[in-house]
This record gives C-alpha cells, sequence and structure tokens, in this order.
RNA sequence: CGGAGCGUAGCGCAGCCUGGUAGCGCAUCUGCUUUGGGAGCAGAGGGUCGUGUGUUCGAAUCACACCGCUCCGACCA
C-alpha cells in the first residue's frame, strides 16, 4: 500500500461515504467507487485536514476567531499526551508549578530580542471594569491598569522573575521548573490544532550553574521530545539544531524535533532552547558560586503543545479519518454491539459486558488497557463508522452468533481494509482476551511508525549539489508531494544567511534544522560554494 | 495585514448570470418491513439564504459596507 499522499486527479475525484451519497453528487464515475468514511480524500490536503478533525470529532471552531474548542476526544489525546510526557518531564527531574497568565509589560521588555519577537502577536489587557456609556458596555476609562497586561504568548520573563528571587547560591542550582499551561499568541492565520490563538502546552524552564550544564539540559529534553513522538506519538522526527534566522527570540541556540506531514510538509513539533545567560542578564538571575563570587545562570526552556495532535492527524490520517496509536488513543478497543430489538439482544449485551470487564483488567504500554462499550442508541452500523473516522485502534463488532459460539469480530483500524473491503476479523473470545488484544495494541502501535518512518526515510533526499537540483525537485504544481533535501552548507550568517533565506523563499522553501547526526565529511556549500561544514534539512513547512 | 475565492438546514451542495419570497442527498424524528452488520419503503421536523444598509411593488438573487472561512503571501509552537 502507497502511504504516499495521493495527488489530485489520480483518483476519483470524490470518495464519497455512503451510496445513497454518490446519487446525490454530480459526478460522473468512470471507475468503481471506492466507499470510504470520509467524503473526501489526501489529495486536498488541507481541506481533508479539517475534515478529519471534523469528522473524528476532535475539534471546531469557536465565536472567538482564531481560537478553538477541544472536543471530548480531541481533549482526551491531550490527556493521553499530558499524561505520559508529564511522567518523562517528572523522571528527568523536573517540577510542576503554575504561574499567572498575566505578565507586567514591563517584564516583557526586559529581554530586548524576545520583546521585537512576539511584539506583534500580544494580547494586552488594559482595563480591570466594564461600564455602560451611552447605552454600550465598554472598557471604563477610569478604571484603566496602571501598567497593562500581557497574556503570556510564553513565560521566560514572569518565571525569570521568581528565578531571580529563588536563586540565592549554587546550591539551589539547578532548578528545574515545568508547567502546563495556556498561552496566547495573536496569530494572522489559525488552523485548528496547527497554529491557534490561544493553545495548550507545556513548558520547562530551568536555571544552571554552568553553561555546559544548561546545554546538556536543553539537548536531554530535545531528545526526551524525540522519544515521546517517536514512541508514544508513533510520529517519527528529525531532531537538530534550528538555524541562527529560526532561533527563538532571546535564545542562544534552538533546536527542534521536526516530523514530515503526509503532504510532504515540515511540521516543527517541539523545541528546546538553550537561552546562555540572556535572560538571567535581563532580569537579574545570579547566584553565589563556590568561590563566593557572583555568577548570572545559564537558562533554558523548552515547549510541545497541542500542535502535536495535528502532527498525528497529518501523520497517521487515512481516507477513513483518523487512525490513533494506541499509545494515546482515549479509547484504546470499542466494543460495538449489534443489536437488533431481538431477545437475543440480552444475551449480546450481557456477553459485551463480560468481555469489556475481561479487557479492561488488561494492561498495555504500563497502563491499564481503555476499553468502551458503546452503548450510544445510534445505528450499529453508524457506531462502527463513527469511530473508524474517530480512529479508535480496535472495533469489536458482536453479534447474537459470536455471542452463543464465544467469539469476537474485530477490525484493525491501521490496516481497515484489503482492498476497498472492510476486514473483520474473527477469533475466539478467551484468545482474544488472552493474547491477541495486547499484543494487537502494540502491533498497531508499531506499524503505524513504521508506515511512518518509511515514508519519511524515503522522502529526504540526499546528493543535491547545485541549486539547479533544488529547483528541479521543488519544480511543478505546489498540490504534488515534495520531500525534504538533505543539503550541504557553510552556515553563513548575518547577511549571509538573510540572503539564502530570501533564495529558498523564492521556492516557499525553509531550513528546518541540522540534524544532530551529521557525517564526517561534507560536500562543498550548495549555496556558496565554499567548504562545508553542516548538512541541513530544507523543506517546504507549516 | 495584502492578493484570490467562498459564506444557502448538522454535513456536502444546487438555485444567483436572466429578482417573484428556498431545493437535493446524507444526517435527524415517526411508522412498517429487514437483520453477520455503512438496509428498504412511507411520512415528518429543521433554514429570517453570514450581518447590515441600499435599489425595487418585490432581494438568496442586484449594489455598497462589515464579519467570518479557505488558499496564497508576511508571521509563527
Amino acid at each position: 500500500m502507497s502511504v504516499r499522499p495521493l495527488r489530485a486527479g489520480q483518483l476519483c475525484p470524490v470518495q464519497a461515504a455512503r451510496p445513497a451519497l454518490r446519487r446525490a453528487r454530480n459526478f460522473a464515475f468512470s471507475e468503481p467507487l471506492m466507499q470510504r468514511a470520509l467524503d473526501i480524500n489526501r489529495s486536498r490536503f488541507a481541506d481533508w485536514y479539517q475534515a478529519v478533525v471534523r469528522d473524528a470529532d476532535m475539534a471546531e471552531t469557536s465565536p472567538v476567531r482564531g481560537a478553538m474548542v477541544i472536543k471530548p476526544w480531541g481533549y482526551g489525546v491531550w490527556e493521553q499526551i499530558q499524561q505520559e510526557l508529564d511522567r518523562r518531564i517528572k523522571a528527568t527531574g523536573h517540577e510542576n508549578c503554575y504561574f499567572p497568565m498575566f505578565i507586567p509589560l514591563s517584564f516583557i521588555a526586559k529581554e530586548a530580542e524576545h520583546v521585537e519577537g512576539f511584539a506583534k502577536e500580544m494580547a494586552i489587557v488594559t482595563h480591570h471594569r466594564l461600564k455602560m456609556i451611552d447605552g454600550k458596555l465598554q472598557p471604563d476609562p477610569e478604571a484603566k491598569l496602571e501598567e497593562p497586561l500581557v497574556v503570556r504568548p510564553t513565560s521566560e520573563t514572569i518565571i525569570g522573575d521568581a528565578f531571580a528571587r529563588w536563586i540565592k547560591s549554587h546550591r539551589d542550582l539547578p532548578l528545574l521548573i515545568n508547567q502546563w499551561a495556556n498561552v496566547v499568541r495573536w496569530e494572522m492565520r489559525p488552523r485548528l490544532f496547527l497554529r491557534t490563538t490561544e493553545f495548550l502546552w507545556q513548558e520547562g524552564h530551568t536555571a544552571h550553574a554552568t553553561e555546559a550544564e544548561a546545554v546538556e539540559e536543553t539537548r536531554k529534553m530535545l531528545e526526551v521530545y524525540r522519544s515521546f513522538a517517536e514512541d508514544v506519538l508513533a510520529m517519527p522526527v528529525v531532531a537538530g539544531e534550528k538555524p541562527e534566522n529560526e532561533r527563538f527570540p532571546g535564545a542562544v541556540n534552538t533546536y527542534s524535533i521536526e516530523a514530515m506531514m503526509q503532504d510532504g510538509k515540515a511540521l516543527q513539533a517541539g523545541t528546546s532552547h538553550f537561552l546562555g545567560t540572556h535572560f538571567a542578564e535581563a532580569q537579574s538571575i545570579k547566584f553565589q558560586n563556590d568561590a563566593g563570587g557572583m555568577d548570572f545562570c545559564n537558562t533554558t526552556s523548552w515547549g510541545v503543545s497541542t500542535r502535536l495532535i495535528g502532527g498525528v492527524i497529518m501523520t497517521h490520517g487515512d481516507d477513513d479519518g483518523l487512525r490513533l496509536p494506541p499509545a494515546i488513543a482515549p479509547r484504546q478497543i470499542v466494543v460495538v454491539p449489534m443489536l437488533r430489538d431481538k431477545p437475543e439482544d440480552t444475551e449480546v449485551l450481557a456477553y459485551c459486558e463480560s468481555l469489556v470487564e475481561a479487557l479492561g483488567k488488561l494492561s498495555v504500554f504500563g497502563q491499564r488497557v481503555r476499553v468502551l462499550l458503546d452503548l450510544k442508541k445510534i445505528k450499529s452500523a453508524e457506531k462502527r463508522w463513527n469511530w473508524v473516522r474517530r480512529g479508535a485502534p480496535i472495533i469489536i463488532e458482536i453479534g447474537p452468533r459470536d455471542a452463543a459460539g464465544g467469539n469476537i469480530t474485530y477490525m484493525r483500524r491501521d490496516t481497515l481494509r484489503d482492498g476497498d473491503k472492510v476486514r473483520s476479523i474473527a477469533v475466539g473470545r478467551q484468545e482474544f482476551i488472552e493474547e491477541k488484544a495486547v499484543q494487537l495494541l502494540a502491533e498497531i502501535q508499531h506499524s503505524l511508525y513504521s508506515e511512518a518512518k518509511a515514508r519519511l526515510d524515503a522522502n529526504i533526499k540526499s546528493g543535491v549539489t547545485d541549486w539547479a537540483g533544488v529547483e528541479s525537485y521543488f519544480s511543478g504544481s505546489d498540490e504534488e508531494f515534495k520531500g525534504w533535501l538533505r543539503i550541504s552548507w557553510s552556515k553563513p550568517s548575518g547577511a549571509d544567511l538573510e540572503k539564502v533565506d530570501a533564495r529558498l523563499k523564492t521556492l516557499k522553501l525553509t531550513i528546518r534544522n541540522a540534524p544532530s547526526q551529521q557525517p564526517d565529511t561534507f560536500a562543498p556549500c550548495l549555496f556558496t560554494g565554499k567548504p562545508g561544514v553542516e548538512e541541513i534539512l530544507i523543506a517546504r513547512a507549516y
């Protein structure tokens, strides 16, 4: 099965979901219709993405422009992400805190680059009271704040303020803090999960006595993100360092993990920043060293957000909707009883209940298996397709014959179809409970990763050494799948880097990162012809 | 915020050019039939056609403004 996205016009124009839907559409079908759970396929990737978010019941837009409502199934995925990542953050010695969402304007102003980077996307609170004036409810001019508050776009400054008070001596270091919070960045072009005005994230902030220790922390957390993305989200990534022009405002170095979406675009899925003493100097985060002198701390910050959910959708989704890796599926196994208003319904239900109870006692990925018996009063067939669209890893259907024969019939969401046909697999109840269930969940987790990993590996092209090669690789229609290029460069900076960036921009390309794994020797710089010092990934990006 | 396109029932769309006061499929509800699984038949509910102003005897349809969405550009986790 090809994992590459379908190209425009490659398949029938629309893969209608239900037979009757086909009649409603003004399309002439020359080929046998492929019935899918979505009414759109990945050839129109942006529309497909929105359809998955909607049909999988993940989220919807809200009355506030750019802000989204995360629905139970989408939030359930976030809760799984939080739970497992929180465990890993704590396992590396960090503690959770909570800081205010309001930051005094003067705090933000302290670090010059930091202000510049965020000034354009700030929400500002200026009043603390409303008043009816001329029949209109509006901010009371007499209740103006002496100092405006910005709604945090990130918390370096307010946490730095606390750090300055908390840290006195080298014995207070390292200070390792994390917080789960919402942040606001006034985005011009919102997209559900990928870029919203308000989003949920986790932000780690640490302070260290030495540069070496802070750099190590920065890399350690990048590695936590890499392994989390790959092991838990089944989303292969390339970890590496961002070029100078893509750094976090105020950082010395920024590292990222980059994931490849099914349209070939790169998604920055997590970042880790070494901040040097920039914020420490701006905010006086100092400590007395063991020789009695005063030193500035070296600080770091790192974060991942609800954007990860968008990454999961665009990594694993198919033409039937979402496919969730079992490790983050709010429900890993969903049992759909096939009821038909007949006496044997009672037996079917009892059989389902005992099955769900037995499955719920199993463990996988170090936790109890999450099972749901779907008793919603809608047609059984409708239930099945709802769970297909939502991406439940295993969907079990139980009819009277299963109940009587001690069997179960299941579908794997990752390999739902054989050609166009849905694959329903029958197996003995005991066998399923005792071996299959756990084994299948592990297998699905693994197979989703392998599929995505194969796509990533197959679509990072090396060996292009000149600009003409870049142009030809990224030529053609924008609808077409384009992967990434891995090229050698001389790592220019300042104005020279800007030139490179401008050139890349003509092809809508950006430098993603310089992968951590580098070869021993380098081809000459693709841009300047000078000796190469590093390999970087260039790609179109979200 | 600039360029383009689009906003008609929960979803997907037709109607708009050539104004006469709203239609299709899916979904929803009811009844009957059906039942190893995305069922059939009959009937029903649901829309002040994004918002406002204007033109007109009459506006989903024409004009203007605003709002929102999508794509492209600038910005970004």
